[in-house]
DNA sequence: AAAACGGGGTA
DNA sequence: TACCCAGTTTT
């Protein structure tokens, strides 16, 4: 612990006081806090890891209405899961839930702590902290990016971390020190709520910070600048895929169950699912050319349009109905791309 | 086009 | 620790 941090939690009670007293009167009104209730709060946070507020609002309030409690969401099919997550992106999250249902309806009951709910799929220390502390009052702090990002800033402190799990270590400690142990889920969604609204990336408001008199850093010239998280470099990929029609149909892959990335879901079929690595295709069947970024990778893709495969189709290529596209689940990008290159004619 | 948002799993 | 998962929105 620095001397910044070390002064900082001899000041612990004066910060709840200002951060809580701040909450109550500028916390936005999001549907899993005007009603609560533990499968609310799972479903929101499983949403939210990687994901904005305002991104997820439209999914979550279908999704309560389509599936409101753990018995109905186990109860659902892959299928039924998938469509309602399709266009949030990180598929895997949706497959998560998914199961975790599927064990929480198998226990005795709900688990309570943090630890019990980290042994659940798609729970790591941060959700499993978010979820026992918001929902169940257990007195443990959850340190997301938002809460690294406070705590750098209100001690000061400019250490360079290689990984943003490295920086969550170092802060840990001093978040365990601040929590308010009266109000735990309180206190944690305080911190987030700080960090998504006042102390952002960019342009922190400290003019109007609840805790800007008790932060090191405040309205420094640098403190943008703080936490210095390393950032992996991009890497260029390219893919090749095929459009291909025959009346009325499109050419899709589906991707198998056992898939660790997007399985379940559908895509355009790339090239080598037609068989077509040997030779490149010729230059004047390209369709298009799109750019998707996705954690460090920078995707090219290029789509060119194929005559249909002769003889049988490989495994887990399927003729979709153009008036049926909609009933099946592709990934945000790739559901885009079919609907502009379907309204361009082809 | 670049930057902002930023958590879990696995080896 | 490094790397994968297979992205949307704002600037």
């Amino acid at each position: 612990m620095t001397p910044e941090s070390k002064q900082l939690a001899a000041n612990r009670q004066a910060f709840q006081r200002r951060l809580g007293e701040w909450f109550a009167r500028s916390q936005r009104k999001l549907p899993w806090r005007t009603e609560r209730s533990v499968y609310r709060t799972v479903v929101s946070e499983l949403m939210l890891q990687q994901t904005q507020v305002a991104t997820v609002l439209p999914y979550f309030e279908r999704w309560m209405s389509r599936l409101p409690d753990f018995e109905a969401l186990a109860a659902a099919s892959e299928e039924t899961v998938l469509k309602l997550w399709e266009g949030l992106g990180y598929y895997r999250r949706a497959r998560f839930l998914h199961r975790l249902a599927r064990e929480i309806i198998r226990l005795p009951a709900l688990p309570r702590t943090a630890a019990e709910w980290r042994a659940l799929p798609g729970i790591g220390d941060y959700t499993a902290a978010a979820i026992a502390s918001i929902a169940c009052g257990e007195a443990v702090a959850c340190v997301d990016g938002n809460v690294v990002r406070i705590l750098a800033r209100l001690t000061a402190d400019d250490t360079p971390f290689a990984t943003s799990a490295a920086a969550v270590k170092r802060f840990t400690p001093l978040a365990e020190a601040l929590l308010d142990e009266c109000a735990p889920g309180r206190h944690n969604e305080a911190m987030m709520e700080l960090g998504a609204t006042l102390c952002t990336k960019r342009r922190p408001a400290c003019t109007v910070c609840p805790v800007a008199s008790l932060c090191a850093g405040r309205a420094s010239p640098e403190i943008e600048a703080i936490p210095r998280i390393g950032r992996a470099k991009t890497e260029q990929r390219e893919v090749r895929r095929a459009w291909v029609r025959r009346d009325g149909e499109l050419l899709l892959h589906r991707i198998p169950k056992g898939s660790v990335r997007m399985a379940g879901l559908h895509e355009l079929p790339t090239l080598e699912h037609l068989g077509r690595d040997a030779g490149t295709p010729a230059p004047d069947s390209l369709l298009t050319t799109r750019r998707r970024t996705i954690t460090r990778y920078q995707i090219t893709e290029k789509i060119h349009r194929l005559p249909p495969p002769k003889g049988p189709l490989a495994a887990d290529l399927v003729w979709v109905a153009v008036d049926a596209i909609g009933q099946i689940t592709l990934s945000g990008p790739h559901r885009r791309w079919v609907r502009e290159l379907l309204a361009a004619g082809h």
